[in-house]
DNA sequence: GAAGTCCTGCAATCGGTTTGCAGTCCCGTC
DNA sequence: GACGGGACTGCAAACCGATTGCAGGACTTC
């Protein structure tokens, strides 16, 4: 979903906050500064919108980092403040680097085809979570929002193979779209008789 | 995290339309009425908050029907219309019979403890999202919206040993909590040495 | 520079989901 | 009521994202 995506100018606001500062709040966490974790965090601070475990992998060059010390990481790391993850539904996470700019409340909006991801700034106003949580004598409530549609770009491309997408088809949640499910799975091709 | 959640009076309303009715759309559609599907739907049926396909496989009591049967079905239910597909982030898909009465817009309030669902009529104008794709230049946009927070019953309770939740702790998108994982996977406890 | 701790790479494993294949069942037709 | 074709099911094998035990390696502190 990456490549499709890359095309696009991006409409996330680049987040540009000095590698030191991050590696200072790690020191301060008493976790070690290691080239793994620089490298992952640079690479979030290059790409302004969500990226994939995955992503962030190839980002690094495949070589630098094993997989599972992304995910380790990235666990860490949102465990730490020092990154926020979200979850279109795709069935993999994504994760944005938390910087001063981009610590405020907000949401995406997804397009259906090529993925490509907007920030969204608004929400509803927070005395509706009020008023929800009290209704229903909930506490601690947050919620969970993320739009999906088909972006201009796509909207002029012929309707005919999907490019590989977000698919926030698997989502659906609310009102979310139902569309074609990614990648085959499943059994390899088939059993030869002995 | 469905027998913490039965425990509770179940907060949705029981949706109790006729089997006949839902057998009928699947003809209808040139669909075979088997006796699994009529089994899924019965559970769907008398289960008013979404399930997973692994709560309804057991629901079914194991024997009826494989897991892989129910995984197809849902697809199909889904596609046709006669089931919606919800996500609350915990990797598992869930879903809820569309019926006159639930056809109806509507989110979730879960609780990220005991997984209790209750159902949430309210949504933001549909004017705000229809602004949202003029202003971005989407079209067709449609929403993921999902509450979580801490039922009343789970605030009483100490905080102690979490039980089986749905862990919206997973999803955490927008402003979503971030909390520990659910069960334990990877490798088994040890490798015997030679 | 040494020691302790945290981290990484590797590979196994898990849960959720999908799918090829072959046998079974449903339903329209005669 | 029997028949036949197509839809469906069960089984088992994968696939995918994610997690984790283990042993060796890299950071930090002293």
């Amino acid at each position: 979903m990456n490549n499709a995506c890359s095309q696009h100018a991006h409409p996330h606001r680049l987040v540009q906050q000095p590698l030191t500062e991050l590696t200072d709040r790690l020191r301060a966490s008493s976790r070690k500064v290691t080239g793994q974790r620089q490298a992952i965090l640079d690479v979030l601070r290059r790409h302004a919108s969500p990226l994939t475990n995955r992503q962030i992998h190839d980002a690094l060059g495949k070589a630098d980092c094993d997989l599972a010390t992304i995910y380790r990481n990235m666990h860490t790391l949102t465990e730490m403040g020092l990154v926020k993850r979200f979850d279109f539904g795709d069935g993999s996470a994504r994760f944005e680097l938390v910087t001063d700019e981009s610590n405020h409340h907000h949401h995406h909006l997804v397009c259906n085809r090529c993925a490509i991801i907007v920030e969204v700034e608004d929400c509803f106003p927070p005395e509706y979570e009020t008023e929800l949580a009290r209704r229903h004598g909930f506490a601690s409530v947050s919620h969970r929002l993320e739009f999906f549609g088909l972006c201009p770009r796509c909207q002029k491309e012929p309707a005919a193979e999907p490019p590989p997408s977000v698919n926030a088809a698997a989502a659906s949640t609310g009102t979310a779209p139902v569309l074609p499910q990614q990648q085959k799975r499943g059994r390899k091709p088939a059993k030869v008789a002995p």
